[in-house]
DNA sequence: GTATGATCTGATCGTTGTCAAGATTGGCTT
DNA sequence: AAGCCAATCTTGACAACGATCAGATCATAC
């Protein structure tokens, strides 16, 4: 939240660089969005000169990642949060969706760098999987009525509310659906409404996961 | 598919350089992947200095724009295809999608930048909503049951199925869900049962539009 | 057959990611 | 307390990139 340390008496060795570049990138993600954010940028910003991130990053990409890490962490908050302030009505999946899309569309820049990380990997991110918002999703969907010894069901119901959530949180911004946004009363109505929506890929009933 | 006109007399002229240079894009997206495109290495695998794309594109982004639209135009082509090729067995929808997340994963990068593109210009790509898969999924929503005279509706069962194929074509990838596909009998049945599960973000029924 | 305008090249600028070599310094050993 | 070591930071460099511009080259309209 604070400013840089530029101005100051530049301390030799600065004190947690580390640390520092984090939030440089995170303050360019902010403000210049995805595209301005190259290392040297970041370096600048910091107040480091271009090479000294590679004490403590070996790559480009492993800033990424780490701002990335950051990111999920944040976002796991978020909706643990949403869904702590939300009265028991039965409906926290769709809270928790609105919670993270409301994430990723208020961050843009932060997401994708977060959801490019996790391709580049072809792993899903550990903050989301082990601590994060996908045990949520997994406690709600048990809560919502899924069996929880089913393995294969639940998780298939999880990754299935994940895509449907990124997915909304990808698209949903187009202007072609200010319209339909409008309608509806405003973005968390819309989100909500897609959600709702989302049972149309079902021919069958609750299939069965043979 | 065929091989550059590299070794060949060089024309002075390049009969159709702008296409030259989309197909060359295209190779190296499939070949190297979307790292190594760079506006100079089309060039260099079309012929010609770097120098000469700028009189057909204004931009670099521009270039991956006229990518962008070939793609939706050979996904919209796969998707009527696969939707031809189908018996009337009623879930057409599922057919849909799963001939879009074949699409997207069987060309990763290509799909990249389309998504991309249609990002940056904060706006659904024509190809898509005007002659391709768009229409193809409302037709098909109709034909599934959906009012056709309720617009709103309508539009939003589209918007909610196209975010959803595109979240699964991007999330469905990673490694901690390969037992799932092995146990569920590779990727099209892995496809079918996430979109099947695709109802539980409905916590009442069919949702009023208001 | 020549002028015009479109196309292509060469050279150049500013920026980026990355690396190697040298300066600076906090902390450990004795 | 003195001195050395390894971690940290800077300087300088390199290749590759996007972009621009002056000039060469060609197709064509007249």
């Amino acid at each position: 939240m604070e400013h840089a340390q530029l101005t100051e008496a530049r301390p030799y060795h600065h004190g947690d660089l580390r640390r520092a570049l984090i939030e440089a990138g995170r303050r360019l993600l902010e403000v210049e969005g995805g595209a301005g954010i190259s290392l040297r940028a970041v370096a600048r910003e910091a107040g480091v000169s271009p090479a000294a991130p590679y004490h403590h990053f070996r790559d480009k990409s492993e800033l990424l990642d780490a701002l990335a890490f950051e990111g999920w962490d944040q976002l796991g908050n978020q909706m643990r949060e949403a869904l702590s302030n939300t009265g028991s009505e039965r409906d926290h999946l769709v809270t928790l969706g609105v919670a993270y899309v409301r994430f990723a569309r208020m961050n843009p820049a932060i997401y994708r760098v977060m959801i490019d990380c996790s391709q580049s990997h072809e792993t899903m991110p550990e903050k989301l999987r082990d601590e994060g918002a996908y045990q949520l999703t997994r406690d709600t969907l048990v809560e919502a009525g899924v069996d929880p010894n089913d393995e294969t069901g639940l998780e298939l119901a999880a990754v299935a509310v994940w895509c449907a959530a990124h997915g909304v949180a990808e698209m949903v911004g187009f202007k072609e659906f200010e319209p339909l946004r409008v309608q509806l009363g405003g973005e968390e109505a819309f989100l909500r409404s897609i959600f709702s929506q989302l049972d149309i890929f079902r021919p069958g009933r609750k299939v069965a996961v043979a």
